[in-house]
DNA sequence: GGGAGTGTATGGTTTTCATCGAACACTCTG
DNA sequence: CAGAGTGTTCGATGAAAACCATACACTCCC
């Protein structure tokens, strides 16, 4: 009788300190993982699920940019109900990639 | 009787300001263009000719690859006798995108 | 339990990009 | 001026990545 609130396999997620900056800069070198990490950083964490992201592709497509986020160290995933919400990274990919954050979120 | 040295079509450059962060996050997204920045920050200016470095590409693609290199903004080339020599847009670069050399040029 | 909502996995298509070989252009030197 | 050295351009190839449609898995609510 584990307490568990779900009997779906967990997110797998890589630490921003086992990321290579050239994965880093993959992962955000595509306009539509931008856009993403852009929209989640106006919002508190845990309160967007990946379905509710404003962008042109289809839901493979966006599951799979989320998989890159993650493997990226850059989006923390958990599942809520049958949502799966999202967070960004921020203190601890700022930690291993100082400043790198910055120049994606702010807009020129 | 104009003063000039070279026949050659001068590179085409873009300016740093000119770049979008996509652009210059994909620019360095690449293996061998790491390489061929890190090698370039560690010699003075207009010392390295676009062949002498050490990638396991030929040259054709090492051509192409440093198009996008001065596509990006991160790279100034300038003709010397038969040979391109090149310059690292450090402190343009850097005013442009803050940071985003450094995480480049250190090694993790 | 059935059905709607949400997300993942699979298979296949298209696009993009890195690469190469070969041909060409320019510079210098002998 | 012929030839060596350097780098670009062109066309083609192969690999990687984005994408879609479909099918599947899980959760919640009626």
């Amino acid at each position: 009788m584990v307490e568990r609130t779900s009997h779906r396999a967990a997110p797998e997620h890589t630490h921003p300190d086992d990321v290579p900056v050239q994965t880093a800069l993959a992962a955000l070198a595509d306009p539509v993982r931008i856009t993403l990490v852009r929209e989640l950083s106006g919002c508190p964490a845990w309160t967007r699920s990946c379905g509710s992201f404003d962008v042109p592709v289809g839901k493979a497509a966006l599951s799979h940019h989320f998989t890159v986020l993650r493997g990226a160290g850059l989006v923390e995933q958990r599942d809520e109900g049958p949502k799966r919400v999202n967070r960004l990274r921020r203190e601890e990919f700022d930690a291993r990639f100082p400043g790198l954050l910055a120049l994606v979120l702010r807009e020129d």
